[in-house]
DNA sequence: ATTACTAATATACGAGTAC
DNA sequence: TGTACTCGTATATTAGTAA
């Protein structure tokens, strides 16, 4: 049988031990200063492997790194940061399940681009056929500012699902993914509800648009200005 | 340089992300039903190596199987579930810091056991020696009950400190680990503290010991009924 | 279809060494 | 002290085969 040949930019394990570890020793806000013989003693392995899977995680960009005198000083990067993400991810559905991500927002006027896009045929086929309803044509924009981070982490913590790039005679229209949400406003709640991120985001990164087969609005009784949670479902 | 070797029974990290694999796919709870080549996808190796990793996991008691006609139904005992919640726990600290985890229980009168222990000379000197003071010569007994579950995964919730054992002329004293604690009481809370776990439980599983400088139920106004919070530190 | 064995090979590891 | 080579060896993996 033919197994697929390993990516030249993935991990494997004793690479993501490694990365964790470093990560662990508080490597995931800023540089982290080790040494090869004492990440040896803390992983078990020696120090020449130790310095060659630290220099493979450079090579394929998980970690970006500045030898000195008496050691290294080590950066995970954004690259390395969403492995180790995806990881925690996983461990927790394990183990906290029912306890789900959330994302804390403002509802804000929206621009009234999405509705345009998401009422167009070759969109709303795919969101019948993938989501299993057809949306309501507009989306209701939610400022999660200060939860920007999460957002950027969505596609660790739920399973998107892919809407694909379809042309007509005129244009081409991007690809985008769906994920998955509850809509909390107040004591009411809607599901289901997709956060909508386009490949090529259109406009502010602090602004994520949900789409549901339902006039959120009018469902949940809201408007500009409302706070919603989204809860990312598992 | 000598690498200490691998204990038969530890386990590696392509074993851990087979484990993991069967854990996600519904292992935790109840047997899953498995086959290598199903796994082999999965996993990005071939059926041979999921065989043989099958077959390690059972070997170093992660998990239990019977081979059945169409494959094989594997349980996840409880060292197994032990290490994914390891994992999952140093991923917690990455990822979800500060928000800790905790044990929810209610005070018990004690039995008036753990008072005389603690206060023998043996144990004294290494609790002001590991835990940085002299414990008040009685314990804090909290039933944990519901939380049973939480307080069997201190151990992969937080470093605990070993209490070794010790003797004098006329018998030997059980070790013991101790795990770092805020107990939470009210609008109080005091630390340090920490949850007293003897190797030979003493008595009822579902009922935890609270060692602390200072007499917990005078510095909390608490009594037997009181609810608590036992926020393990991390 | 399975699982598991054997044997060939690919990969990972650590000792020794250089800088 | 560091890191990073080379290189012989140990380990892991897969192909092929058997049951």
């Amino acid at each position: 049988m033919m197994i697929a040949p390993r990516e030249h930019d993935s991990i494997d394990y004793n690479e993501l031990a490694t990365l964790k570890q470093l990560a662990l020793d508080g490597g995931l806000g800023r540089p982290v200063h080790v040494s090869c013989s004492e990440l040896s003693g803390k992983l078990g392995v020696s120090a020449q492997t130790v310095s060659r899977r630290l220099r493979e995680l450079e090579e394929t960009d998980h970690v970006s790194r500045q030898l000195v005198d008496d050691g290294q000083n080590v950066s995970i990067t954004e690259k390395g940061e969403s492995v180790l993400h995806g990881e925690y991810y996983e461990y927790r559905r394990l183990f906290a399940a029912g306890d789900e991500p959330t994302l804390a927002g403002t509802v804000t006027d929206g621009m009234g681009e999405g509705k345009h896009y998401i009422s167009l045929d070759g969109y709303q086929r795919q969101f019948e056929a993938r989501l299993g309803y057809e949306p309501f044509p507009g989306t209701l924009n939610v400022a999660v500012g200060d939860d920007t981070p999460h957002r950027d982490r969505l596609q660790t913590m739920a399973d998107g699902v892919r809407i694909d790039e379809w042309s007509d005679e005129e244009r081409t229209y991007g690809a985008a993914t769906c994920y998955p949400v509850t809509v909390e406003a107040g004591e009411g709640e809607f599901s289901p509800a997709h956060i909508l991120v386009p490949d090529r985001t259109h406009h502010d990164e602090r602004i994520v648009e949900v789409i549901a087969p339902v006039e959120l609005r009018a469902e949940l009784a809201i408007d500009a200005g409302s706070e919603v949670i989204l809860r990312v479902a598992e």
